[in-house]
DNA sequence: GCAATGACGCTCT
DNA sequence: CAGAGCGCCATTG
């Protein structure tokens, strides 16, 4: 049943839940962080199946490319880039997010911070 | 239990 | 720079 999520799902949300407000992660960045390298698909498919109304920020995973994901239903998509400008968040050419300054550096110990 | 699906990523052409 | 193909594997029917 889809009411008992497996661990792979409840693991990426964590990440997800993670990823402070105005940043952004990519799908195989989440993947990577949620113990899942290489498993970008599985973090996507974990987004779809997300209910409406969820805490887990969803809209700050976005694509390798920094892009907002193409999906099934046209125009969900404008949807996420809404949120995300809301945040923050600033599109470039191409509807691109440059992952520079929007990509979110999980640091446990940032450095300097201890001297 | 098997086969198809899918909000991706990377490499090659 | 743009497009197409293959791999990845959990979840669903």
């Amino acid at each position: 049943m889809a009411g008992e999520l497996g661990v792979t799902y409840r693991r990426i949300y964590q990440v997800v839940s993670c990823i402070p407000r105005g940043k952004v992660a990519s799908y195989g960045q989440v993947a990577a962080l949620a113990g899942l390298p290489g498993r970008a698909r599985q973090v996507g498919y974990a987004m779809h199946a997300l209910p409406r109304g969820t805490r887990v920020p969803w809209q700050r995973v976005i694509n390798a490319q920094g892009m907002v994901s193409r999906r099934r239903i046209a125009g969900a998509e404008l949807s996420q880039r809404i949120l995300l400008e809301r945040e923050g968040i600033k599109f470039g050419p191409g509807a691109k997010i440059p992952l520079e300054v929007f990509g979110w550096k999980p640091r446990r110990q940032p450095p300097g911070s201890s001297s």
